[in-house]
RNA sequence: GGGUGGUUAGCUCAGUUGGUCUAGAGCGUCUGGUUUACACCCAGAAGGUCACAGGUUCGACUCCUGUACCACCCACCA
């Protein structure tokens, strides 16, 4: 079979990966006698495209699949997406609003017919984005994908809610959220982002304190005042005084409060008042005070009526407004221009995001009642004992502190949102003359009037069951009668894969994501979710900037890339020289780069199977390896350094050493197998050995670039041998100590080297019938071309005599004369030698200044030739030294 | 305010427990080259006091302390 002088990926990709496909090597079986090693692949949002940051995902992910499934293993790779509630709904929305120029979708579908459109329009992406999870060469197994919002999924939500319903881990509670008044739903704590905002900073006189805000609009209620006991200043005030105070709408009645927790004395006035309906803080300690709390703002981010004659006003329109009123009554004390402000804004949505007191549904995570190695833990212990006793391992461990302490800081999770898309909180109420009647279940119970509650679940509800519910039976899902338990127990897929070997993702989603699988798993299976976890960095511009999709101009799209320059340059560019938990720049010379890598790849194959062909040998006869005895010296390097190549590349991708690896097999393909092997078989090519080498280059470089590899293999492999996704890994018990092995490679390094020197001396080419002379059995002739040096030497010292003294041409060519000689008489160090000859140049120089003066000199002439010709001599005498020794170790072999 | 990471050739980055690193790769630059695969190539070269200052050590890019700058994360500074 004759290649084409250049790998065309656009060729091979798709045929490639049916074939992949057709085999059914993605394939995984539950009945399997072998170790499983499981991936989940996060779920990429249903809402869109694949991005550079799915393409590090799916190439990691891939390498490790079929690393362990080459090694093995029995390997499966779980696709799917997430319905990402509020980010996908929010898109909708969006999208509804300037396609149907609808103003509110919401309400002009109502809820059924808007889930519907959202559903519809998931379903189109979902496909898309499965056709780009194929396009990097992802070996998943496509018969187990999963959505988040299959009913097998579903009915674990359910039966994760319930059961933490009634261990008390799931409450329902007025408690203060975070209310995203754009998309009207609460956003969790992590859902946040702070947007700096430089923006007035008022001071009022409030009673006979001053306090300071930048949000004078929420103080309508304020009826407290806080300042710190041991405050000298307001020393002759008690914990529990009231006093008259003139305030926005009229005079109020103020108590004062002393607490140490939540005021510094030093900051500012020392004193401030609170709004425990929109502030954190003071929620927390109206709870510990059990104070009184009021609404301002509406949900709809509009003043209440308790603003008076301020109500119905947005917070913009009422601040200059409120602001005016208190300086009109001489409140006012002071305002600071220069003072910046965070102002918290929703992730998904970009609205303003507001405090407010809802009734919501809560995780505790803080009660003991979480059984765990023979326990009762909290929510939070677990989390924190698996890392701690190492159940589970963050790749790089830094991320354990950070993880720690995000735990540390961990409030109640409120999982009720109020969108409609997402899998509906599982409660049913009934509202009959003696009160509300509760059920917690998927069903509701017998009897009419229950209605379910209207909200939808956390999207990072569902996925933090991810790792296992994605393994449940969906026929076995269907039985209602069956229990959680029952349901784990009798999934065989379940029962096989889980836990899972490693969780890869970004390391900007560690706590949205994974710590709440920690969490869910741990308590909902008694298992850990993953052994590791191993975390990427993020994929930025070549300015060092995040790839935004709303800045096209600075992103790299994948699917532009891949056509272009393939997916497994792409692959290797996302991988080699990145290392994790670190982000990484991206950009087009460095893909280009990995290409031309894949193409050197690609012509060394060539250049073998034409070897073969010239020979008139057909490379799938070759199947077992000659004799090694056989072998020339050169032959038995080459295989001894395919060989402890194995064994790194081995043990580096069992450690995760990804980018190590990826060097390695990049410097081992260009700078020895191409650069080194191949040139030296140019006239004396042994095939068995070269084929051998070749096969396991490509094995080894099959996780890493899958389709190029796989093109090859099929005009390399042995009879009999089918896919190279499916073969075995290669194995060999390298003798690293093996001194004879050892030996021998070192040699051949040296000598190797000597010839590179001659090269560039005397433009000897390596394919000239001097380097086969030398891994001859006959090593004379290495002797004979060094004869070839001193007589050339020789020449050029004549000549240096001849020339004017000023030409540095001649002198370095006398340099480059000399390595040879050292490098054979030597070390071998090239860079040690070069310093050696910079100071030995220097001498010649001043000597030839000498010598340039006294060239009229005959006499003089005649002596210094006669000086320098003996001082090489001498040199000589060295260097045969040296090459006797190399010949009596040949010898010895 | 607390924390984490970074600071290594013009650029982008490696460097696993301190010693084959008197520091490597890719790209870029320069010189030379059409040699039985590959110009997406070959052979070379130039280029770094490994941010700075101390310390530990026989020996530090690698460990410790401090400083500076950059990036990110967390936090209820009203």
């Amino acid at each position: 079979m004759t290649l084409s002088k250049a790998y065309d990926p656009q060729a091979c990709e798709d045929r490639i990966y049916s074939l992949w496909e057709g085999s059914g090597a993605f394939k995984a079986d539950a009945a399997s006698a072998k170790e499983a090693f499981t991936v989940s692949m996060p779920p990429p949002n249903a809402t869109g495209q694949l991005h550079l940051g799915h393409a590090v995902m799916l190439a990691l992910e891939d390498i490790f699949i079929r690393f362990a499934r080459m090694s093995g293993k029995e390997a499966l790779w779980l696709p799917g997406t997430d319905h990402a509630a509020i980010a996908t709904e929010s898109v909708v929305i969006k999208k509804i609003q300037k396609e149907e120029k609808i103003a509110d979708p919401r309400a002009t579908y109502g809820r059924v017919k808007l889930v519907e459109k959202i559903a519809q329009f998931v379903e189109a992406s979902r496909g898309t984005i499965r056709s780009q999870v194929r396009k990097m060469g992802s070996s998943c197994d496509w018969s187990r994908e999963r959505y988040t919002l299959d009913p097998s999924l579903n009915r674990c939500v359910n039966e994760v809610f319930k059961k933490m319903y009634s261990d008390g881990l799931i409450y329902r509670g007025q408690r203060i959220v975070n209310w995203d008044p754009k998309m009207q739903t609460t956003v969790s704590d992590d859902e946040i982002e702070y947007m700096e905002e430089k923006v007035p900073y008022y001071t009022f006189q409030y009673g006979p304190f001053q306090i300071s805000t930048a949000r004078p609009e929420t103080k309508f209620g304020d009826k407290y005042v806080v300042m710190h006991p041991d405050d000298e200043r307001y020393k002759k005030y008690k914990d529990g005084d009231t006093f008259e105070c003139e305030w926005i709408t009229g005079k109020i009645t103020a108590t004062v409060i002393k607490d140490d927790k939540v005021i510094d004395p030093a900051f500012g006035t020392g004193c401030m008042t609170i709004t425990p309906w929109h502030d954190m803080a003071d929620f927390d300690l109206a709870e510990r005070r059990d104070l009184p709390r009021e609404q301002i703002i509406g949900f709809d981010g509009r003043l209440l009526p308790i603003a008076g004659k301020f109500a119905g006003m947005s917070i913009e329109e009422a601040r200059p407004k409120v602001v005016e009123k208190l300086r009109a009554k001489g409140l006012l004390v002071k305002v600071d221009e220069n003072y910046t402000h965070r102002v918290a804004v929703s992730y998904r949505g970009k609205g303003i995001v507001e405090p407010q007191i809802k009734e919501q549904w809560f995780i505790n995570v803080n009660k003991q009642v979480v059984k765990w190695k023979k326990k009762q833990l909290s929510l939070k212990e677990v989390m924190q004992d698996v890392i701690r006793s190492r159940d589970i391992a963050i790749i790089p461990e830094r991320f354990e502190k950070v993880y720690f302490h995000w735990i540390d800081n961990l409030r109640d999770w409120c999982i009720s949102r109020q969108i409609w898309w997402g899998h509906r909180i599982p409660v049913w109420y009934k509202t009959s003359a003696k009160g509300t009647d509760m059920h917690v279940g998927a069903l509701p119970p017998d009897g009419t009037g229950w209605t379910q509650d209207p909200d939808t679940l956390d999207t990072w509800f569902s996925s933090g069951l991810w790792t296992w519910s994605t393994l449940i039976d969906p026929a076995l899902a269907g039985d209602m009668k069956l229990s959680l338990q029952d349901l784990l127990e009798k999934s065989p897929d379940f029962r096989k894969f889980h836990p899972t070997a490693v969780m890869e993702t970004g390391y900007d989603i560690l706590f949205f994501w994974v710590a709440r699988m920690i969490l869910m798993t741990t308590y909902a299976t008694g298992q850990i979710p993953f052994k590791t976890v191993y975390l990427h960095g993020l994929v930025r511009t070549r300015e060092g900037k995040k790839m935004s999709k709303s800045d096209p101009s600075t992103c790299i799209d994948p699917l532009e890339i891949i056509p272009k320059y393939g997916a497994d340059a792409l692959r290797l560019s996302m991988i080699v020289g990145q290392t994790p938990g670190n982000d990484f720049r991206l950009y087009e010379e460095k893909i280009a780069g990995y290409r031309n890598f894949i193409n050197k790849l690609w012509n060394a194959s060539r250049f073998v199977l034409m070897q073969c062909e010239q020979a008139k040998i057909d490379p799938s006869s070759i199947a077992a390896l000659p004799d090694l005895a056989t072998l020339s010296l050169a032959d038995r390097a080459a295989l001894h350094a395919s060989e402890i190549l194995i064994e790194d590349v081995t043990q580096g991708l069992a450690a995760y050493r990804l980018s190590e690896v990826g060097e390695r097999l990049y410097s081992f393909v260009w700078d020895f197998f191409c650069d080194w092997y191949l040139e030296l078989s140019k006239g004396n090519a042994n095939h068995a050995v070269l084929v051998h080498i070749l096969r396991r280059i490509l094995k080894l470089l099959h996780p890493y670039c899958p389709f190029v590899t796989e093109e090859l293999w099929t005009s390399l492999k042995p009879t009999g041998a089918g896919l190279l996704i499916s073969e075995e890994w290669p194995k060999v018990k390298v003798e690293r100590k093996d001194p004879k092995a050892q030996q021998e490679f070192s040699i051949v390094v040296e000598i190797i080297r000597a010839i590179r020197s001659m090269r560039v001396e005397y433009g000897i080419s390596p394919n000239t019938k001097i380097i086969a002379y030398l891994f001859s059995d006959d090593h004379l002739p290495l002797l004979k071309s060094q004869q070839e040096h001193i007589e050339r030497l020789a020449q050029l010292f004549g000549l240096m005599f001849k020339k004017p003294i000023e030409d540095e041409g001649v002198a370095s060519t006398f340099l480059k004369g000399a390595e040879v000689h050292i490098a054979l008489e030597g070390a071998l160090d090239l860079k040690k030698l070069r310093n050696d000859l910079q100071t030995e140049l220097l001498n010649l120089r001043k000597f030839l200044e000498i010598v340039n003066a006294k060239l009229g000199n005959p006499k003089f002439m005649e002596h210094a030739k006669k000086e320098v010709i003996e001082l090489e001599q001498q040199k000589l005498a060295s260097a045969e030294e040296k090459l006797k020794k190399i010949e009596e170790r040949l010898k010895a072999l």
